[in-house]
Order: C-alpha cells, then sequence, then structure tokens
DNA sequence: TCAAAAGTGTTTAGTTTACACCCATGC
DNA sequence: GCATGGGTGTAAACTAAACACTTTTGA
C-alpha cells in the first residue's frame, strides 16, 4: 500500500486513442473497413484500423464518431464502445512507433485504445476520406497484417457483434436500408452468424416478432418472382421490448 | 482532417485509472463493495469505487488484480473489464478534484477509467486494507453518494452481471463455495436476477444441466430436513459448453 | 408434535426444428 | 419454357411454466 502511494505519487499518463472497428457485408463476406497506413514519403506500409487520438475536452463517443465521420463521411450507426486494449505490449512492434511518432510528431510509449464497434450502412459510399488516404474492406476471414494488435481487436469484435444483434436486433436495421427484403434480412444474419437459416422457419420469425411491417411495395426489374419490402418500425419494436421486464 | 493532424501534433494524455466493482450478496440483497474515501485529515467524506490510477509498466488487468488485491486480499474472481467511462465531465464535482489531487499530489484534469465488474467469493472476509481505511458492503438498491460518476456505473454494472451470467453461467459458481446446496444456488440466481423461481422447476433444470453434481454429503446440524450438496463440475461444463457451436 | 425447509412429477402451453412444393418474373 | 429466387404450412420434438404435497430434522 505504501508503495502504491508512492507510485502514485507521479502518475503516469499514457496515450489514449480511439479505433473504430466497422464492420461491413461485402461480397457476401462479413468484412471490416481499414485504412492504408503511409510512411516514408507516402510509401504505403498495409492497413490498419481507422483511429485517432483523443483531445484534451473531447468525449470518447464524440472522438469515435469524428474518426467514423472522417473515414465514412456518416455517423447514423450504432457505434458503441466495445473494449479497451492497454496492454504494454501493443508499442511492442518498433515499426509501428516509428509511424506513430512520425503521425504524432511525439514521443510514444504507451497507448490505452478505446474500441469501437459499429455496422456500417449497407452501400453507403465511404468516399470522406484525406486524398493522401485510402481505405478498403477486408473479409474477417482473410486479414493482411495489421500493426499493433489490431488483428485480434478485430477478431474479437466480430464476436462481440453477434452479441449485439441477439442482445438489440435494432442495429441490423440501421445496416439494412429502409426498404428490405425478406432475402436481405436472413441474409444479414447468415452471414454474421456465419451459418444458414431455414427460409420458411425465417419468415415465420420474421412475422410474429411484430416489428418488421410489409409494405405494399414489390422489387422491380429482377429476373424471378418479385420480394416484397419490409420495413423496420422502430416504435413496435421499443414497445415489445420495454415490455419484457416482467 | 488538416485540424485534426494540427490538434494530434500535441497530443492529449489523461490519466488512466481502473476501477472494480464488486458485487457480492449481503443480507439476500445484492451489495457492492465501496472504501471510504477520506479527505483533511482523516476527515471521511463519503465511499468511493475501489480504484487506482495504472502504473507505466502495468496491465490494465493486472491493475485491477492489484486494487482486488489491496481491497479484499484475493483475486480468485471472474474480474473482466466491463466499460471505459471517459466523460470531460466525470470531474466536473470541485471536491472530486481536490480529493484525487491531495491523493495523487498532481494536477489533476482528466481521468479516463477502465471499470472492472467481478462477483465476489461469498463469505471471504474483506479485511486486508490499509489500516486508515475502511470498506462496507452497500445494496445496490440504496447507494449512497459517491464521487464522480461511480453511482451510475455501478447501476450499469449491475445490468451487465445479468449478461454475463447469461453467457457464462461458471461466474456464479466462483461466486458460490465449492459445496453448495440447490438452495443457495437458487437464491443467488433469485437475488441477481432480483426475481423468484419455481422451486421444482430449477431442481429438475439444475439436474439436467449435466455439469451440477450431487455429493454424498448433507447439511448437519440444521433445523430442518438436511440439503444435499451439490459441486460445480468444470470439466463437464467445458465439455457442454464447446460443442453448442454447431 | 410442531415449525421449517427439502425434495419430488405431471400436465399444459409455447417454441423450435425439419421438411417440399408451387408461384411469379425476365430472358 | 426454363432458370431463378419468392413464398407458404404442418407435424414432431423439445422446452418452459404452472402447480401441492410428503419427508426429514431439531427444538
Amino acid at each position: 500500500m505504501e508503495n502504491q502511494k508512492e507510485r502514485i505519487s507521479s502518475p503516469f499518463c499514457p496515450y489514449v486513442s480511439v479505433d473504430c472497428v466497422l464492420l461491413g457485408i461485402n461480397e457476401d463476406k462479413l468484412s471490416v473497413l481499414l485504412v492504408e497506413r503511409k510512411l516514408l514519403e507516402n510509401n504505403a506500409v498495409g492497413y490498419k484500423l481507422p483511429g485517432s487520438l483523443i483531445y484534451e475536452t473531447e468525449e470518447l463517443d464524440d472522438a469515435a464518431l469524428r474518426v467514423m465521420k472522417e473515414a465514412v463521411g456518416y455517423t447514423q450507426m450504432s457505434l458503441r464502445q466495445f473494449h479497451t486494449f492497454g496492454s504494454v505490449a501493443r508499442t511492442a512492434n518498433k515499426e509501428d512507433i516509428l509511424w506513430l511518432e512520425k503521425e504524432s510528431h511525439t514521443k510514444v510509449t504507451r497507448i490505452v485504445t478505446v474500441v469501437y464497434l459499429a455496422l456500417s450502412k449497407k452501400g453507403k459510399t465511404v468516399n470522406n476520406l484525406d486524398k493522401n488516404e485510402t481505405m478498403r474492406w477486408f473479409p474477417v476471414e482473410d486479414l493482411p497484417d495489421l500493426p499493433f494488435d489490431h488483428k485480434s481487436i478485430v477478431e474479437e469484435s466480430v464476436n462481440e457483434i453477434r452479441n449485439w444483434v441477439e442482445r438489440e436486433p435494432a442495429i441490423i436495421y440501421e445496416y439494412l436500408p429502409s426498404k428490405f427484403t425478406a432475402f436481405q434480412l436472413r441474409r444479414t444474419y447468415e452471414i454474421i452468424y456465419n451459418k444458414k437459416f431455414d427460409v420458411r422457419n425465417f419468415q415465420k420469425k420474421m412475422n410474429l416478432l411484430g416489428y418488421i411491417v410489409p409494405t405494399d411495395e414489390m422489387e422491380v426489374g429482377v429476373p424471378h418472382r418479385a420480394a416484397r419490402y419490409y420495413r423496420f418500425n422502430k416504435v413496435k419494436y421499443n414497445k415489445l421490448r420495454s415490455s419484457l421486464n416482467k
């Protein structure tokens, strides 16, 4: 205890950053958005999660929103804190430190990063990047080498997103467009859970939920029977959820 | 983006602490362990969550374990990271800042705190405190005034512990002694979920689980029919769980 | 013999799973 | 007319919920 107090007398302040794991579906694969990391006069040295150190008077949540705004140009998504990674070993790789010190013009030792997680908006254009930067979707099953511990962060995020969908299915509908077909919804679940669902049972359950309402609109121009469009009714959803506290 | 880089050039380093929410059951109520906070020559000014700033080369998880070791004297518990609270407004209260600056002998502006959550070991003595400090269990439904945002941290933790128990029932058995009666198990669930469970259905389910095994031992000296003791079988538990990924 | 808690089964309702065929459309 | 995906129902298996009495023990 004495020892503790002594050490606390000269407290240690690490850097604090936020990193964002934006998951989406590309070519029927669960994918994550990564930005290119450049070093030495724009020679690309691989990809990383979009992220930033936080500002002095900036909330953590706001920092994450800022990072997303800068990356994909919009923030209407369930962006939520997931986990904080602060391992001393995170900065074990010399190259990562070099890059970071060049970026921040500061001597950097340890960085505690608060990771945020979200599902992207389906099909929304991702085009708000700095001219010098590029980004790409990578299937989570086929990631490139990543700096720091970004690889394990992504892997843990994929597990977590399933828990989120189970606890709060509404986030699925932030991913989907406001009108969607039963097939789109089912496919989304299949990709997130990485397993098949029976068509009939899925449809039946979807109808029972009560907050997915059919519209009069149908697909047009498809080379097969046109599918009906459905909408997510948030008011019904909230009512149904809030009465489950019996 | 330019703006961002500029601000990052002079990065901001907040203090980083860990706080621990240790939940337990006292007098049949879900309770949280709080330590007394002293100021001005040992005048107590209320209670707070046990916590500490982190050391330069200390892992976050290790800092949380250290805080628990110092507080309750043991660390055999499912102590896991829960959420990081970093609001600028956390340090809005002048009195909190005064206390903190006295404790740390440093000018403190913002603190980002990583909160850890655990169930205490049932009945284990809590006695490893600094002579000058005292601690107490408070029912979570009846908390005293707490500094910073500790009150809402506790409230969120109570919800979270239920999610944890659902996802990983094993943590219940770290709370219970190695031999426990069906009644103890049921009562524990009832208090954590704050609702009653049907005795017969509970017993039936308990037997079906497969990882709660009866022993030959019975209670002694009780003024009523003696209850059987059961044990949690971790090997069976892990086997049963790992095959659910079908 | 009484008070106090332990232990035990059955019925009903609800939920989940498995499974196969016809329908509408564009080409 | 054929390829493509949309849409539908039923039976069986399983899970969850409701519900009351007898047993054991100490005082």
